[in-house]
RNA sequence: GGCGCGUUCGUCUAGUGGCUUAGGACGCUGCCCUCUCAAGGCGGAGAUCACGGGUUCGAAUCCCGUACGCGCUACCA
């Protein structure tokens, strides 16, 4: 077991989308694979028709491919364990059910749900530290029980535990972990519609698909010893468990989505790039050496190990998401950068324009450093790709005077005259133009940069003006005037 | 209620008995740079390490208790 490649699982119930709560599991799992050489596998488990979403699997497999976490088995991949979707395998887990009730470790019951809660509001009443199943129906004879079966009474199968004792298991975050039998309950195994609850089809897939590591969320650590007992009762090799803390809403309370947005899509949505959301939601909960921060996906399976995982819940703060998507920006190649801001502008007002490569290109370079979001290409400098139709009325109030136009005249007729409208000459041009009119240069420079663009923050102005070119920065200028003078 | 897990700046975290007057990051903030805004550089505020007992020459670090928070307590995962 221990020479051989880990092999780890997400296994998510597809309830519609993919939360960041279990993209963390998924990280957590990928990263541990690639870094230890194993094998990563998604597994669907759908054992809740009741909790059916068309779709979800569909959904859920999409964005995980999006944001880069290729599973090498799974739905749609398949290994020489499937099926991977849990609802496909229904008489593998009836068949483990029956082995299970010929060794004593599991039963048939019978009982009504009336029956079940008379019981509960029974051991309230009693004050019994919790309530728990009675075993009934363990009570039953092999006769009643066939008689039962032939009678197709609605029935399920629990897990014979025998209360006497302790489960101890060694957590690689938690450690040392135990509890004592006497609190664990009868669980159901099989439903009375025939498929099985999670924790038989977990158990018996991780083993039969030769899971080495569960690394799941803290939720489940609580029912681990039933899951322990299943081994036992199997007579199965137990895999090595890593609880991880959960994802919390800013009040501390487990990550929801009545306090903002749990979806990956979501976030996809409002813009963050999948290397920010992978980097974030890779630092909820652990930390690499020297205080770094900054992670790529190949960087994070570099260092990664589940020992460094933190044991506390943590608190999902979008400020830092937004400083890592601006950081990973920078980071990128303008060519990907351009590639992004592309199908940006499909989705903006700006989608029937053609600018050309070089063109955004520089956009790009100039506007890098300013940005959050791509989207803030368009949002914060849209005079790139529009001529402004208003001027920010507190810059004209602040930089707009009762010479401007005149002064802004005498540099047009300075501009035209310039053959070579690169950056060098505007500003030799303009630091000229001001001495001719002996003023600052900030008396051209802010009326300039509204003229152009409408409003008083930006790139460096002389950057902006060899972007636009000479016949629209001219155009621009002539069209402020007029339309600042009337204001 | 029971059982389990947790508790270091607002937030994410470093820290595994002396190197700690508790370090970094985000956010906030001052200055520098500067045509503006960012970026960048240099600073600042911000944590009695939940609380109370022990153990020890010495504890954020080990032990016990308490409080608080969270999770589980389903024929949901």
């Amino acid at each position: 077991m221990l020479s051989e490649k880990p092999r780890v699982r997400f296994a998510p119930s597809p309830t519609g989308y993919l939360h960041v709560g279990g993209l963390r599991t998924a990280l957590y799992n990928y990263l541990y694979a690639k870094k230890n050489d194993g094998k990563f596998i998604l597994r669907i488990e759908d054992t809740d028709k009741n909790r059916y979403v068309e779709g979800a699997m569909e959904n859920l497999i999409e964005t995980l491919k999006w944001i880069g976490l290729d599973y090498n088995e799974g739905p749609f991949i398949n290994g020489n364990f499937g099926p991977y979707i849990q609802s496909q395998r229904l008489n593998i887990y009836r068949k483990y059910a029956d082995e299970l009730i010929e060794k004593g470790k599991a039963y048939h019951c019978f009982c009504t749900a009336e029956r079940l809660e008379n019981l509960r509001v029974e051991q309230k009443k009693l004050k019994l530290p919790q309530a728990m199943y009675d075993k009934h129906c363990l009570k039953l004879t092999q006769d009643e029980i066939k008689e039962n079966l032939e009678k197709q009474i609605p029935h399920v199968i629990r897990l014979n535990v025998d209360k006497k004792g302790k489960v101890v298991f060694d957590d690689i975050i938690r450690d040392r972990v135990e509890f004592d039998c006497s609190t664990i309950d009868d669980q159901v195994l099989i439903k009375s519609d025939g498929y099985p609850t999670y924790h038989l089809a977990n158990v018996i897939d991780d083993h039969l698909m030769k899971i080495t590591h569960v690394i799941r969320g803290e939720e489940w650590l609580s029912s681990t010893p039933k899951h322990i007992l299943l081994y036992d009762y199997f007579g199965w090799e137990k895999p090595i468990f890593a609880h991880l803390p959960l994802l919390l809403n800013p009040d501390k309370s487990k990550l929801s989505k009545r306090q903002g947005d749990v979806a990956v899509e979501d976030y996809r949505d409002k813009g963050y790039l999948k290397e920010a959301i992978i980097n974030f939601i890779a630092l909820l909960g652990w930390s690499g050496k020297d205080n770094k921060e900054f992670f790529m996906l190949d960087e994070l399976i570099k260092e990664f190990s589940l020992e460094k995982v933190h044991k506390a819940g943590a608190v999902f703060n979008i400020e830092k998401l937004n400083w890592l998507n601006s950081e990973h920006i920078k980071n990128k190649s303008s060519e990907d950068i351009l590639t992004l801001l592309k199908k940006e502008m499909i989705n903006s007002k700006f989608k029937s324009e053609n600018y050309s490569d070089f063109y955004l290109i520089k956009v790009i370079e100039i506007m890098k450093e300013r940005i959050t979001f791509i989207k803030d290409y368009i949002t914060l400098s849209p005079y790139f790709f529009e001529k402004p139709e208003d001027y920010d009325k507190s810059v004209i109030d602040k930089r707009w005077e009762s010479d401007t136009p005149e002064h802004l005249h005498k540099l047009i007729a300075n501009y035209v005259k310039l053959e070579h409208l690169n950056k060098e000459q505007l500003e030799i041009t303009l630091k000229n133009t001001a001495e001719e009119l002996e003023i600052g240069t900030g008396k051209l420079i802010h009326p300039v940069r509204l003229a152009v663009s409408g409003i008083g923050v930006g790139p460096g102005l002389y950057e902006i003006l060899e972007i636009l070119g000479k016949d629209e920065v001219i155009t621009r200028i002539k069209k402020a005037i007029e339309k600042i003078k009337q204001s």
